[in-house]
DNA sequence: GAACGGCACAGTGTCTCTAT
DNA sequence: ATAGAGACACTGTGCCGTTC
């Protein structure tokens, strides 16, 4: 039994002459470099697989993945197709009851939907796969719900860092580092089940409300009956949105409704202003 | 029977983090 | 820049029991 430790590198839509990114449905996240490392049961590296892949959904690499990856176009351009280098990619892996080990599941998600996106067979692809940042994130306790990065864990393990991170091998490696420093019983693999992400439960731009502020400002105008200042406005805005968050109802108000008593007693108090500005 | 409250659960939105 | 996951807070809804 060996492990397959592998990272992509993706690309994304980018229209030049509206400065806008864009991406297509079936394949937001096109792979544009595969890189993978194979340990054997002890976690020794026995092989190495890396490979560039020519893009085919997105024909220009999106300066913010050009910037982080330092993948040019040039470097890509002349690479073999995704179905070429997905048929080297499963020699590679060689035998179907290896282990997928990969840093976070979005890897895996984006590789069986550029399959998807070619209808390639998916034949052949080991079905266990492990989690490395999951278990990461358990062995350097993270609370709950904030899975480390995987520079942090390189860092935390006190891991030489002699290569560039955001490159596909690389990261493939420093992540079967970080594997075997935190190996325990506790790691066990996983079955993976790709399920295609439902398009109504992402959030939609268009189903965004957005506030009236015209017929906001207008209401309070005839309430006041005098124009409103720019601080007016500010106030109002304010108000409007800490409104929406409740934090302000104490106990007295709360008990008159059941319902409003209930969903207290069931929520967690938050500490502190609920209502924060947006990034 | 209608109205209401208690309760459980599903759905939705927001935040924060990660990934490229 | 966008996409996605997970946690959490909140809302909506349906079922059931109680009261009038």
């Amino acid at each position: 039994m060996e492990y397959i430790v592998f990272d992509f590198e993706f690309n994304q839509g980018f229209d030049k002459e509206n400065n806008k990114t864009f991406s297509d449905e079936k394949c937001p996240f096109e792979i544009i470099q595969i890189g993978a490392i194979k340990l054997d049961s002890n976690f020794n590296i026995i092989d190495r697989f890396n490979s560039f892949v020519k893009p085919n959904i997105y024909k220009d690499i999106h300066p913010f993945v050009g910037k982080m990856t330092h993948i040019t176009i040039d470097k890509v351009i002349d690479a073999p197709s995704f179905s070429s280098v997905y048929k080297d990619f499963k020699k590679f892996i060689s035998n179907k009851s290896n282990i997928m080990c990969v840093w976070g599941s979005g890897d895996l998600k984006e590789l069986y939907r550029n399959i998807n996106y070619y209808s390639l067979p998916t034949k052949g692809l080991p079905k266990l796969y492990i989690n490395v940042q999951q278990y990461a994130s358990v062995y350097f306790n993270n609370p709950t719900g904030q899975s480390i990065g995987l520079q942090n864990a390189v860092q935390m393990l006190q891991l030489e860092q002699d290569k560039a991170y955001h490159d596909a091998l690389n990261d493939a490696y420093y992540t079967s580092l970080v594997l075997k420093n935190i190996y325990n019983e506790n790691v066990v693999p996983d079955t993976y089940i790709y399920t295609p992400v439902k398009p109504n439960r992402t959030r939609s731009k268009t189903s965004k409300k957005k506030v009236d502020y015209a017929s906001l400002f207008e209401e309070f105008k005839k309430i006041l009956d005098r124009d409103l200042t720019s601080d007016d406005r500010k106030i109002i805005d304010l108000a409007y949105k800490m409104g929406k968050t409740n934090q302000f109802l104490i106990d007295d108000i709360i008990e008159t409704t059941n319902k409003s008593k209930k969903k207290c007693s069931k929520s967690k108090p938050r500490n502190g202003l609920k209502y924060k500005k947006r990034r």
